[in-house]
This record gives C-alpha cells, sequence and structure tokens, in this order.
DNA sequence: TTGAAAGCGCTAACAA
DNA sequence: TTGTTAGCGCTTTCAA
C-alpha cells in the first residue's frame, strides 16, 4: 500500500516559490496577490494534485462544514427520504452529513451528540425521536434544528413538523364522511406530540361530527414488535374479541397495512366492511391491495425548510421563525 | 446564542496542575502517570465536562474516525438497509459514518471522493454504481472496500458481493421448474457486473435446460424513469405487441412489481399464465399481492463483510481475502 | 513519573 | 503585494 505522503500548503508555497501565507490566499480568493502569483501557485497546485487538508482548515476555523444528522432508523422509508433531501441540499452548499442512527435508545442518541460535538460538527438536525435534548448538547451553543420532532424547553431550537393534528382530524373526517360511525385509533404508547398531536385531532374530528368517543377503540401500541406486527396482532385480536368497529385510523402506513392484513385473514371486507386510513405516504401504502388511503407529508419541504433554517443559524443569521408547521394532504386511494 | 468557550486539553492542565502532556497520558491511558495524577486529572475533565476536541487529535494522528459511505441513493430499501448495518457496525468500533448520496452522477462521486479525501476519512465503503473509481482516489492510499461494485483494475480494493450469477441461475430454473419456457429478462442498460453475472445466470440457465434463447425477450432497461415504470411500461407493450411468454425474470424486486402491475392491467394471471421472479428481497416483494417470489439477498452480511474487511486495512492488517462472494436465497411466494 | 517543545495543516493579524 | 509568525488542540519524542 504506496500510502502517498500526501503534499500539504508548505509543499505548495515552497514549490511555487512563494509563502503559505500567500497560497492560502489564492486558494480561499482572499485577493492581496498578484495575477502572476496566482498563476504560478494555481499551476503548482493542479500539478501535484494539491487538496487542502480539511482537518487543519477545521482546525485552525473551529468550524469543520459537517451537519450531524440524528436519525431513529434509517432504513425507515420516511427518514431515508428525508435524509436523502438534506444530504442532497446540504451537499450543494458545501456540507458533508454525518449519518447517525439511534436505534430509538437514548444512551446511543446522547453518545452521538456527544461525538458530533467533538468532532465540532457546524449544525445537528434531528429527526423524530424523544422530545428532550441532552442539556449538555444545548449548552455548546451549536445549532440544532428538528423534524417531526418538538424539542421540550423554551431554547433556541429550531422545529419543522407536519401538522400531525390536522393529519389526525382529516384522515378520521374523511372516515366518517365515508360513513364510519365506531373508528379505531392505532396509535403509539410513547407521548410523543407527534403521536398527542394525531390524537388530538382524531378525538376533535369525532367531537365535531358529534360521534361519542369509544375509549375500547383508543388503541397504544407498544414497541417490542414492528408497527407492522403490533397493528396486525392487536387489530386480530380485536376481531376475535367480538370488538365492534367499521374505521381504522392508523397512524402510520406500515400500522395501516398491518391492520389492513388482519383483516384479510379474518374475511373483512376492506374497504365495504372496514375503511382504513393510514399516515405518512411511503411506498407499502401505495403498492399494497387494495392501496391504503393515508395522509401524505411533504417530506422534501420538511427537509428543506428545516436545513435551510438550520444553515441559517450556522452561519450566525437571525431565523424568521423558529417553528415551521406544513400542510398534509389526504390522499384517496383503496381502502376507504 | 451564548456559544461557551470549549474548554480544552490546556484548561484541564492549568486547572489539575499538571502539564498538557500527562493529560493527553491520562486520557489515552498511556501510563507514565501516577495514580494519585489521574485522580486528580480525571477530576477536573468530570468537573468542566472536558471532552476532546477530536479535529485537533485527527489533525496530529493524520485519522479521522470516520468512514466515508458512497451509495448511490440511499432512499432506496435495500441501500438503506445495508447503510443501518455499516453505521451499527461502525459505530461499534468508534468510528462515525460520513454518507454520500451519488444519485449515479459520475461528477457527484468524483466530488465526493475528493472531499472524503481532504477530510482524511480513514476508509470508503462504496456500494453499488459504477464499476471503476477514480484513479486518484485510489493514488490516495485510502482503503476501499466495494459492496455489490466490482472494482475495475487490479488494485488493491476489495469487494464484496452477492452470486449474482447463481440468483441469476436459481431464478430462472424456479421459473423452469415450474413450466415456463418463454422467459423473458427485465435487465439493465449498464454494464455493471452485477447486471451482466444475473444476465449470465440466466442464459446459462435456459442452455441448461436446452430452452432456446430468445432475444426479444432479453430486454435491457434504460434509467430514465423508475425501475417500477420502466418495467411496467416495457411489459404493457411487449404484451401489446402480443410478444408471447410465460415467465419473467426481473432483476430487481421493482422491476418484477412494475411487471406484475403490467400484468394485472391487461388481466393476465399471475401466476397461472405468467410466473415471476424478483431480485433483492426488499419489502415491496412481500408486501405486494400476490407477493414476488424473489432472490433474497443477505444484505446484513454484505454488509458486516465490507465493513470487517475495510477496517482490517484500515488497521494496516492483512485482510485473508481480497473478494468475497455470499450466497443468495429464492424466496418461493406468490407469483410462482 | 513528569514536563517542555515540536509539529500536524491551516488561516489571519501584523509587518514590511 | 508578500512574508513572518502565532496559534487552533492534540500527541509524542526527548530529556529530566
Amino acid at each position: 500500500m504506496r500510502a502517498k505522503k500526501k503534499v500539504s500548503i508548505k509543499d505548495i508555497a515552497r514549490l511555487s516559490g512563494v509563502s503559505v501565507a500567500t497560497v492560502s490566499r489564492v486558494i480561499n480568493q482572499n485577493g492581496r496577490f498578484s495575477e502572476e502569483t496566482r498563476r504560478r501557485v494555481e499551476k503548482v497546485i493542479k500539478e501535484y494534485h494539491y487538496t487542502t487538508n480539511m482537518t487543519g482548515k477545521s482546525l485552525r476555523e473551529s468550524k469543520s462544514n459537517t451537519i450531524g444528522v440524528i436519525v431513529p432508523d434509517i432504513s425507515n422509508e420516511l427518514f431515508a427520504e428525508i435524509v436523502l433531501e438534506l444530504e442532497k441540499y446540504f451537499f450543494r452548499k458545501g456540507y458533508s452529513v454525518l449519518i447517525c442512527n439511534t436505534n430509538e435508545e437514548e444512551q446511543k442518541e446522547a453518545a452521538y451528540f456527544r461525538i458530533l460535538e467533538s468532532k465540532t460538527v457546524d449544525g445537528i438536525l434531528c429527526i423524530s425521536g424523544s422530545e428532550d435534548l441532552p442539556q449538555e448538547v444545548l449548552s455548546t451553543g451549536i445549532p440544532i434544528a428538528c423534524i417531526d420532532r418538538r424539542p421540550k424547553g423554551k431554547n433556541e431550537v429550531v422545529y419543522v413538523e407536519s401538522d400531525h393534528y390536522l393529519g389526525g382530524y382529516i384522515a378520521t373526517e374523511a372516515l366518517i364522511k365515508k360513513g364510519c360511525r365506531d373508528i379505531m385509533i392505532l396509535s403509539k404508547q410513547r407521548a410523543l406530540s407527534v403521536n398527542t398531536q394525531r390524537l388530538n385531532g382524531y378525538l376533535d374530528a369525532l367531537r365535531d361530527y358529534g360521534i361519542p368517543r369509544r375509549d375500547d377503540l383508543v388503541v397504544h401500541l407498544g414497541d417490542d414488535l414492528s408497527n407492522f406486527q403490533e397493528a396486525r396482532d392487536i387489530v386480530f385480536y380485536m376481531i376475535k374479541k367480538k370488538i365492534r368497529f367499521d374505521g381504522i385510523f392508523a397512524t402510520n402506513d406500515w400500522r395501516a397495512y398491518g391492520a389492513l392484513v388482519a383483516l384479510q385473514q379474518n374475511n373483512i371486507a376492506v374497504p365495504e366492511q372496514v375503511k382504513i386510513v393510514g399516515f405518512d405516504g411511503v411506498s407499502v401504502s401505495e403498492f399494497c391491495y387494495p392501496a391504503i388511503t393515508t395522509i401524505q407529508q411533504n417530506k422534501k419541504e420538511l427537509a428543506l425548510k428545516a436545513a435551510h433554517l438550520l444553515l441559517k443559524m450556522v452561519k450566525g443569521e437571525t431565523v424568521p421563525q423558529r417553528h415551521v408547521v406544513l400542510p398534509v394532504a389526504l390522499v384517496e386511494r383503496g381502502t376507504t
């Protein structure tokens, strides 16, 4: 392995007969050098394939042109799409992204926050996950932006989210308008604002349409199995217990799909006997049969808005708004 | 924004009344300090929440404890799952991962190679994508490992891949054994080894079973639309042209699903009239209806093997094997 | 067991 | 227009 000795700014300086300061000026277009010098230096740079060592630069400038992205699970399509958009945006702006999967483990998340700090990332973008951010990180002054994660406390963290309340409301409303009266909600145990907002939307829609709330239809799934499995099993169980329902609002598409499968296994016709609405708009909702009616999140906009705000903070500019809520849309498909 | 001044090793040294060298020794457990000193230093470190600045360390040691992962598109489930495993593994080993989407753009890939080099990543892991690696990068001596991407040339790049030839063979064989005689292959235009190997497996299976090859059934999809759309459209077209076929080997699951949809739109029964086998084993194959028989790639093993080899190279150890081929498995489902 | 000092690659303040 | 120099935070050699 011929680990070629990297050529440094010093080498370029020597080779082109100027000082390192001048080379630095040429590289960074800082003026204060002659045309003639520029040509000479650039020639040498090209000739020796010099590229600036970002570690040195980072140390000197105490910034890294790197953004840390904290995400529960990159293999979750919703998050993967957001990360894709983030990466594209940051790349255009000259930033790299460090990807940090937490698997929802608080410890791993905390570890990553420390790592990101020690690597002097310029900003941190958190997608989903727990509501509270480690105090230590907040006090470092590293700008933080969140997507679909409403950070606790009145700190200077920016966040962008879909209108989960509205989503819950229109999902439920859609079911009601299709004639459902006994609407189950498949929500999550964890008391994240995302969950409670969707639940509130559901409850308010019921109230507005004069449908009494049935507590036995408010289901909180655990965290042990996949969303798909949890939902399938619980719906299966509800059917066996002969609990009456004619509509299901599943607070994500995989849960909706799990419900669909449970119904099909029990020969309950969808959408004839039971209707379903999901949430997120990931591909399973589009490609299963029947395709699932869902509440579409605008992943691209979510990513772009958050990234944009974060970069503003990184550059020390004032952000116009600390909290952005994006609309969601009902996509009607086969299950309603 | 109270951008707290970070406490450095110098501060710790001053505060605990020793030299920075000693603090460094304590931190890195390098011996050469007394118990008493250790206690004092560690106390101060804890008290002031000191964490080492990795940029300084990286500069000094010319390594960054960071791995660059180059991937065509992180929102592709296959890649996302591999990246997830990579991240988990590298995290355990104390490395962070920089994610680099190329969108199959050569330019972006080249740019990323340069960036990774300038950030002195310790290693680069390339998933899929083009066969040739930029010469510049190879000459830097940064260890490189590839997954499902067979690098051209006899350089010291390690690669791990699924047995794509075998996959193509058993996919085709499965169709033949179910009675198919006119088997279409939906392959890709780009002459990547992944594609040619799968194609070769297909051709050899036909030959071994004495089935004459029909060139009109060897279809090479372009890059313009999504795999799903390209496949759906071309199969639709083949049906309209009344080209005779009773089996389809789609070289990935989304293409298989596209084919399935085209057949269903034309009221052709699957698997009764036409059978389909996909490739990869991503969720669409499992959740569409009927579920698609597919060739499963062992994503986790792919990731682990490659990451393991890469880390060996990073540490300067000799790698036992430069080229690893992992088995694939036929998963029989509803389309055969 | 400890410290002083050099130096990794870079930028910027200051001097010329 | 250019150079000298200090210093970012760290590790490591050498000397004590």
